[in-house]
DNA sequence: GTGAAAGCGCTAACAA
DNA sequence: TTGTTAGCGCTTTCAC
């Protein structure tokens, strides 16, 4: 591997001219930068990265902690940040943490390695919590979940708007009883989604009956599960609302194992619009998310922190859209009940 | 950020020895160790990672280009190979190319940048085509979809016999007409899944027929409008085998939509097992793959490689399993055929 | 416009 | 056992 020490000797230069011509090419007569590129040609000469960033104390690396990368709403969450990253000439540090806080704690201290310039967490959860004092707080954003109250910037959804606009979906639709499978214990995701539910079954003037939330964790399974909790109530719900596409799937499963059918008796929907939302039987009203710009948007903030530009905004807000299919439909209400009007 | 020499100056001992207790302590005395570590805490000394790596010329970073995140599969063997690295002491670089060579070629260039260790390849293309000569490659290592005669390590799946083996089931159960929606073109996984159908169709006796086989591209979209085609023949399959769980889900929909029912009317099989395919109505009856086993697999085979361990094989070859779920069941021959025996 | 030289933070001979 | 010293490959003043 020939170094800048070897193009020099060629072209008949000091190495600060090769480095000049390299990254500032005008500063350096025509005549002499043809001799270094044709050096630098016949040596194949790359310049070692590694003693670049060393020298200029920068990395060009960020570290992307992740809960689970096998969630295709993060694979998307990853897609769009690698796509901006690599369009701003950077690269992306890959943690999947399975939520393991000694994970992220280490991996975010790759930045006080000097191992990568910034983080981006895309779960509530701060890796850099006690381990500095609030002045020279690496550069950091978080994504998705994110914490209540946090001292990082900020990319999220109003998950009290969007599950409050579904459950008035279902509502609308003449559904009093209405299922809530929650996600993971602990998730802001979860609080905010759960409140959101909560706040339209006061304003239509229904009855909130803990009887009809169950807990969950966004897997497939847990949606499964807890359905079958659903299923048994004696007063079973006419709708069920499930925190993620996921869980409505296995869900879904779950009911039509029962022996009954969506919607006709009963509807179903989700959260997040992942692509095999669409596909399914029926295919299932949800909240759609847009995915990659989370992670396109994560990187720009992240990226403007690092390089110090006027952040345009510490908490970023990105809209989600009710994407009513099949999978919900209008019941006659089982009851006459005149606070009911749509 | 204090630095080595900081610590050196704190402990009241030299740079050297300041290196040699966080690298080989016992090569310390107790006592001068207590010193430095003290003085270390004291002093919130991190390593510059930059320079550590910059003078042992080893970064422990590994690349690894995955032609699409968004897809379960990839992200199951990225959870596994993210796994294995941690593991061993070394990081994953990400980079997901959606099959761009130029992006490839981009990012396992890092390694003769200096800024990683080596390559992880999930797609059948050698991103140091041309680049070098064979005698300096890079470590490098291929899986899932590996180059044939490449000249880099592999680790695969027997995709013939995993195709042949689907098929058989399929001729076992009573179908004489399959389909088959192929991956994508030009894929090897395509043409060796291929290639195993026709094996098992002409083995038993049947009559390959070009219209039973039609392009897709391992998507659910692909499955959906290849289920289409596969529909509006005449002389329709009775039974369906898509390249991936994914293009088996968009078929199911277009099945479905067509008004026939899986399995009565037509069987259906996947390849992948994605954990969807558990869950689609009916479950989907598909090739299991070991998808974290290749992501652990070819981080070790990599570390080997870089570390110049002795290698135990050059190419490995994972195993797959047939899974018959709901979507696949028998049928009765629409016509007696007497070289048929099962 | 170009070159000489210092030095980024660390490791690893080699000496003591 | 510990210290001294010479770089790793590059960028960046500061002279010329």
């Amino acid at each position: 591997m020939s170094n800048i020490r070897e193009v020099a000797r060629l072209a008949g230069v000091s190495v600060a001219t090769v480095s000049r011509t390299l990254k500032s090419p005008e500063r350096v007569l025509p005549d002499t930068r043809d001799r270094v590129m044709a050096a630098v040609e016949q040596a194949g000469y790359r310049p070692n990265l590694m003693a670049v960033q060393f020298r200029s104390r920068r990395t060009g690396n960020l570290v992307i902690l992740v809960p689970t990368i096998a969630n295709t709403f993060f694979a998307r969450v990853i897609s769009g940040a690698q796509q901006a990253a690599q369009a701003a000439g950077y690269r992306l540090l890959l943690c999947d943490t399975q939520g393991r806080e000694a994970l992220e704690r280490q991996f975010a201290d790759l930045v006080y390695a000097h191992q990568a310039d910034g983080v981006i967490q895309l779960r509530a959860f701060d890796p850099f919590e006690g381990s500095t004092s609030g002045q020279d707080l690496p550069p950091i954003v978080n994504a998705c979940e994110v914490i209540q109250q946090g001292r990082h910037p900020t990319i999220s959804l109003d998950n009290v708007a969007a599950a409050k606009a579904m459950t008035e979906h279902l509502i609308a639709l003449g559904h009093r009883r209405i299922g809530l499978i929650k996600g993971s214990k602990g998730s802001p995701l979860t609080r905010d989604r759960l409140a959101g539910y909560e706040q339209a079954i006061r304003q239509a003037g229904l009855a909130l009956d803990d009887a009809l939330v169950c807990h969950g964790d966004f897997s497939l399974a847990a949606g499964y599960a807890g359905a079958g909790k659903m299923l048994a109530l004696d007063d079973r719900p006419s709708a069920l609302f499930c925190e993620s596409d996921e869980m409505a799937i296995g869900a879904l499963k779950r009911i039509k194992e029962e022996g009954l059918r969506v919607p006709e008796d009963i509807s179903l929907a989700g959260f997040d619009d992942i692509p095999m939302a669409a596909y399914c039987d029926p295919p299932l009203t949800t909240i759609s998310q847009p995915a990659e710009m989370f992670g396109e948007k994560a990187v720009e903030m992240l990226i403007a922190l690092i390089e110090k530009q006027p952040s345009p905004a510490r908490h970023v807000v990105l809209p989600f859209q009710l994407t009513p299919r099949g999978s919900t439909a209008r019941i006659e209400p089982p009851y006459s009940d005149s606070s009911f009007n749509d």
